[in-house]
DNA sequence: CTGAAAGCGCTTACAG
DNA sequence: CTGAAAGCGCTTACAG
């Protein structure tokens, strides 16, 4: 006998069906499912009878066939997530999601499988693929479909969306308040004595973006604090756009005051932004505040850490996945039709070392 | 009508089958099947009578069920990830693991299902449970057997294991140069001017974990160099370890030499020495030099950027899923048998801003 | 308390 | 070139 862990169950080459639990033990496929399978019908079989049973399927090591049982139930117990892969690197953001999906799909006995996307107005069309039987039901992560395709979304499969560019009617909505958080970021930047605040946007017409842009504008207009265009700069939601976007400013700035302090529309950037300025010898905090977006596991693991507005991110994961077990077990018959189209969770702001009352106005030398 | 989302097909309220769609076209089920699931058996059908399944298929908006064609091909074209969530939380490590397998099984066109363990000696026990049906194989991520537990492992399910504590027979595993990658290093660092290189090691007994530590005392004796026992310091494979344990080391050490560097088990531990030395004041690199091990997703997005030991977790993570399906191949015959038990990829250093030549000796200040 | 039957939606031989 | 039949392994009514 060669290894052990290949060999099959009791000489045979395949794993141990119900029909050979009820054979071995000398009783039908369907008394084996009823003590095997199924705790509601179990108290039928007799207890000398289930012995027998439970025996001989621990000694044929059966184990239930999923698919034959996701046949017959039309329920498969897995939840499926989409995202798109920048780069073909994951990234925090999806790290801090996926964590809390992970976690809430276990605690409810359900499975996750991952789709990564490259691009969601040309996957799309391959998410009904993914649905009806594989998964029970999808959530979309960050959603950005340049427009709304109704048709290109899965028709029988219960889904969520997590941030997405537009709300999606017919599903729940989970996202968080941007605007509000970006609002009260600068806010207290201002009551700190900020005044010169550069904002590194998200990508223009992206949601998140806007809405940040938004709250960045509103909480100079309630201080009375006139804005400066040039210190709105587009940007991208990454790591290496806050790289390349703060550099290319810090070149063409040479004499010009540095801000007081820099705004990114998210952590990664924020890092990004920290590495051009590290480049130029500008020290963060003395010389300008650093403040980011989302309190990913990127905010912590920078020196000086990031001053950042938090996104309850992983309670959004674990959102999710409640909010399409509800919609499942509605559809299913097993619940009331309650479905609540979208749900918002608060931000925070959370101060580190990266961000402190501001310095002088330090004028930019000429680089090296 | 509501949302067009939630819309049955035409009228009835579960998605349409093969039956549907053959009556819809007027041929049987199983032409629709040969026309618009098996390339192979597809030719058998006549042009116009083609045509009209695929309208009929577009029209009624046809699926097809993955458990059912699972069931009757007793393959669900999906593969398993099993990691140990510590703290709640997935690490950079995963991650970089799990975008090379996401990407290597997408191109094969098989899903990839997680299942988040707590603890690998005892959840084996589930192991068995989630196989047989449900997945096809199954990539174990860092398996830390205390003991090799032969009979809670699949038995009809092929896997790979990925840096395991233990080979594991009957299966590849695949693992790194692990002890030629920090003798590596260590070389280096001891080549540019490092004379004290402080080791925090991984959690004792993991074999990864005493490579390294293998690595770091090989380099020394290489050079000749005599081995400051009080400089190997007992850590774990975690951001919070490295924090920890560094943080101890220094409020115990006031008076004392600093190390010239101090060489982590991983980069997450790097993190957290740099959280700890940045809390007390201590530059990186003009102070102490920092070396990670693994260069993920942390080692370019802390500042410094980190001085680590590359390991080629995304090729790993490709190559996993690579060998997996070349078992489940062989084991359905569509393949030769060709089993390499284990495989090892090498390991690089990669110099970034967090190590430099030795600063001059300083001395610990008390803390604030 | 237990079993024979039908069905979930697909595929794979086997007939015509 | 096309169809009727059997089977994948389970569950859910329906009989006894």
């Amino acid at each position: 006998m060669p290894a052990s862990l290949s060999a099959p169950s009791k000489g045979s080459g395949r794993p141990a069906t119900l029909a050979d639990v009820g054979r071995a033990a000398g009783v039908s496929a369907m008394a084996a499912s009823a003590v095997l399978n199924r705790a509601q019908t179990s108290a039928r079989i007799s207890s000398p009878t289930r012995a027998r049973i439970l025996a001989a399927a621990e000694h044929l090591h059966y184990r239930p066939n999923a698919a034959a049982r996701a046949l017959a139930e039309r329920r498969m117990n897995t939840l499926g997530v989409a995202a798109v892969v920048v780069g073909g690197e994951l990234d925090h953001y999806f790290l801090a999601v996926f964590n809390g999906v992970l976690d809430a799909a276990a605690k409810q006995g359900q499975n996750t499988t991952v789709f990564a996307l490259a691009n969601w107005d040309r996957d799309a069309v391959r998410l009904p693929e993914l649905c009806d039987g594989r998964i029970d039901g999808l959530i979309l992560i960050a959603p950005t479909f340049s427009k709304v395709v109704p048709r290109f979304l899965p028709e029988h499969t219960p889904f969520a969306a997590l941030h997405p560019n537009i709300p999606i009617p017919g599903c729940v909505n989970i996202e968080s308040a941007e605007e509000a958080g970006a609002f009260e970021m600068v806010r207290q930047m201002i009551a700190r004595g900020h005044r010169r605040i550069m904002h590194i946007s998200g990508n223009r017409g992206l949601l998140g973006a806007e809405r940040r842009i938004q709250g960045y504008q509103r909480a100079h207009a309630a201080a009375g604090i006139p804005l400066d265009p040039a210190l709105l700069i587009d940007g991208e939601f990454s790591w290496r756009s806050g790289r390349r976007v703060l550099r290319r400013w810090l070149s063409q700035s040479v004499g010009q005051p540095l801000p007081d302090a820099i705004f990114c529309c998210c952590d990664a950037n924020a890092v990004g932004c920290l590495e051009a300025l590290a480049e130029a010898g500008i020290r963060v905090p003395e010389d300008v505040s650093l403040v980011g977006f989302d309190d990913t596991l990127a905010a912590r693991t920078t020196v000086p850490q990031l001053t950042t507005v938090r996104q309850p991110l992983r309670s959004m994961g674990v959102h999710a996945v409640e909010a399409l077990l509800a919609q499942i077990q509605q559809k299913n018959g097993e619940a009331p039709p309650e479905v609540r189209e979208t749900v918002i969770f608060p931000t925070e702001t959370v101060w580190r070392a990266s961000a402190s009352a501001p310095a002088q106005v330090r004028r930019l030398v000429p680089a090296r």
